[in-house]
RNA sequence: AGGGGUGUAGCCAAGCGGUAAGGCACGGGACUUUGACUCCCGCAUUCGCUGGUUCGAGUCCAGCCAUCCCUGCCA
């Protein structure tokens, strides 16, 4: 029977790969199962306190990946049970990301602060059953009676009878008292080596507007109460979270089993994603925008969705990537550049290819005429012929990538040097450096080269080979400017979590290198952002989405190609 | 010290008692009007360590070591 199951999704085309998570549904799945006969349901349930990043997509390809390989749903949940933290602004943030990546919640989008009144009702039954009771420790004296490894926790109110807790729980509610002076517990186990078994507080008070009930609530549901109330109101079947959570299972559990609720959802825990050479931390990410370490959430080095997206980055790219890491309980840094892989591989199918000249350096063909000019028609993608040709002008005066001549070439150069060997201008020319001009300071100002006018198009009347490499360039007379930003790494230290170090010392002093005056080929003028190229040679760019303008154009630059030449 | 996890290559990761998949990175070669792409080839006699069970162990057992998470009225 199970064996039927496996064979059935996969024929349906499974859109994750398998892994434990999948192992776990299957057997819930099976006859006898605790699942048999059930849609698999899961949840996504972000706490809207901030922007989403890449490790959320982990999330929720597991979340959405699941429930799709399985023909099930994934609901979207606001986790907004702490209004101190929250901001309707983030709201509108997360779900647009999340549909950028290309998932849906149908009409299935939650607040879990929408099952306040339900979890008071639930909170109440618990208070019944004796199973909660008001506790009137302050925050200080809670830590002191909080014990330790060895030593039980206690509290003077754990007897107290149930009509007084129920009174006073009511009158919590009603405002009655002041923040902190009280807060309801479940009664479970003062001694247990799991900390959150030793009478977790379940409901605080806090008289601060929440940013959708209002001044409706003063006393909120803590995060392990509430979640497992929300996912067994909406019938999750399957509440997958990332690590951290493992210890919490079993209060998870507890709640499940002492609450009247309508289902039995199972928690199931993931390693969640690590990056090197970044962070993924709320809180520090935070701290990178608010105090101007970046420009905002949305800076092109961020680990944020809407970083990446600024930056050039495909929702198929990020997908791909979330999808071929895998999932396992293994915690793990994945390296930077196996994301950077996913992308190129995603663009290099899809981006048309421009030319570009982000360090420009004038090149005169000396032995084409003044005034005169000619355009060629060079392919969008020779990987991709059908999606046809465009036209670039040539002239006398172009400019050329400032490494694409070297006075004294190093080894194995094969561009442009005085006595060099023969080297072709993409799609137009093949042509000979004879020399250079310099400045009094010894700088080259321009470049000097004849062309072979049998050579249109690049190809030699005679069919001889070409020894020198095949480069970009712009024609000088309809080329255009533009500010390209070049980024590398937020940080300089791939591990600027690790140890006790300030990962704002880590930082990377050289993350972002702004060039001016680059020139591009006359078709960038008006670009989308939405749109991505390949600068030949250079890696794949899109238009900045926040500064870029017609009259000025900005680029960024997503991902370098490989360079298999070390020019340094 | 108590509780809960995790250890397979530089980084991810399969493996479910029958003789170490795959990807990234890396090295070599072919091709090339992108030093890209693509294509070949190479890349763990060994699975944290030590014992044990077994004809046979990365898989089972025991002990040890390493490492991560947990003592918010955060999620």
């Amino acid at each position: 029977m199970a064996d039927e199951m496996i064979l059935n999704t996969a024929e349906e085309g499974a859109v994750t790969s398998q892994n434990f998570i999948h192992e776990f549904i299957t057997e819930d799945l099976a006859e006898g199962g605790r699942c048999e006969g059930m849609q698999v349901h899961t949840r996504f349930p972000p706490e809207p306190n901030g922007y989403l990043h890449i490790g959320h997509c982990k999330a929720l390809i597991i979340d959405f990946g699941s429930a799709e390989k399985f023909g099930g749903i994934c609901n979207l949940r606001m986790d907004d049970t702490n209004p101190a933290k929250e901001d309707t602004e983030f709201v509108d943030a997360i779900q647009e990301d999340i549909h950028w990546l290309g998932f849906d919640w149908g009409d299935r989008f939650y607040y879990g602060s929408d099952y306040f009144e339900k979890t008071y009702e639930l909170a109440v039954g618990l208070i019944k059953k004796g199973l909660a009771y008001v506790c009137e420790l302050t925050p200080e004296q809670f830590k002191e009676y909080r014990g330790d490894i060895g030593t039980p926790a206690r509290s003077p109110w754990r007897d107290r009878p149930i009509e007084e807790s129920l009174d006073l729980f009511e009158r919590m509610r009603k405002g009655e008292f002041p923040e902190g002076s009280k807060t309801l517990r479940a009664k479970i186990d003062l001694a247990s080596g799991n900390f959150n078994m030793r009478d977790p507080v379940i409901y605080r008070i806090r008289y601060i507007h929440h940013h959708r009930q209002g001044d409706k609530w003063c006393i909120f549901p803590m995060y392990d109460f509430a979640h497992p109330i929300q996912d067994a109101l909406e019938g999750i079947t399957h509440s997958l979270c990332s690590l951290e959570y493992e210890d919490h299972r079993p209060l998870y559990d507890w709640v499940i089993n002492n609450t009247d609720v309508p289902s039995k959802p199972r928690q199931i825990e993931f390693a969640r994603l690590g990056i090197n050479y970044t962070v993924m931390s709320k809180r520090k990410l935070r701290k990178l925008v608010e105090e101007g370490y970046v420009s905002g959430w949305n800076d092109p080095r961020m680990p944020t969705l809407c970083g990446l997206r600024r930056r050039g980055y495909t929702p198929a790219a990020i997908r791909d990537f979330c999808d071929r890491i895998g999932v396992a309980k293994n915690p793990s840094t994945v390296e930077y550049g196996f994301l950077e892989h996913c992308l190129r591989e995603d663009l290099n199918e899809s981006a048309r290819r421009v030319m570009a000249v982000l360090r420009p350096i004038p090149l005169t063909i000396t032995n084409y005429p003044e005034g005169q000019s000619e355009t060629f028609e060079v392919e969008n993608n020779p990987n991709r012929p059908e999606d046809g040709t465009r036209e670039v002008t040539f002239s006398r005066h172009l400019f050329i990538e400032a490494d694409d001549f070297m006075q004294e070439p190093i080894p194995k150069y094969k561009r442009l040097f005085p006595n060099g060997p023969e080297c072709r201008l993409k799609g137009a020319y093949l042509i000979t450096c004879t020399g250079c001009v310099t400045d009094e300071a010894g700088n080259v100002t321009e470049i000097l080269a004849t062309y072979d006018p049998e050579s249109k198009g690049g190809n030699p009347a005679d069919g001889r080979k070409v020894k020198g490499a095949t480069i970009h360039w712009v024609d000088a007379a309809t080329a255009i400017d533009a500010e390209v930003r070049l980024y590398d790494n937020l940080f300089a230290d791939p591990d600027p979590d690790g140890g006790d170090k300030d990962f704002l010392d880590c930082l990377n002093p050289a993350s972002l290198e702004v060039l001016t005056g680059c020139k591009l080929e006359a078709s960038l003028a008006n670009t989308d952002p939405t749109d991505r190229f390949q600068f030949m040679r250079l890696g794949y760019f899109c238009a900045d989405s926040v500064d870029s303008t017609p009259e000025h154009p900005v680029f960024n630059r997503a991902v370098s190609l490989k360079d298999g030449f070390k020019t340094k």
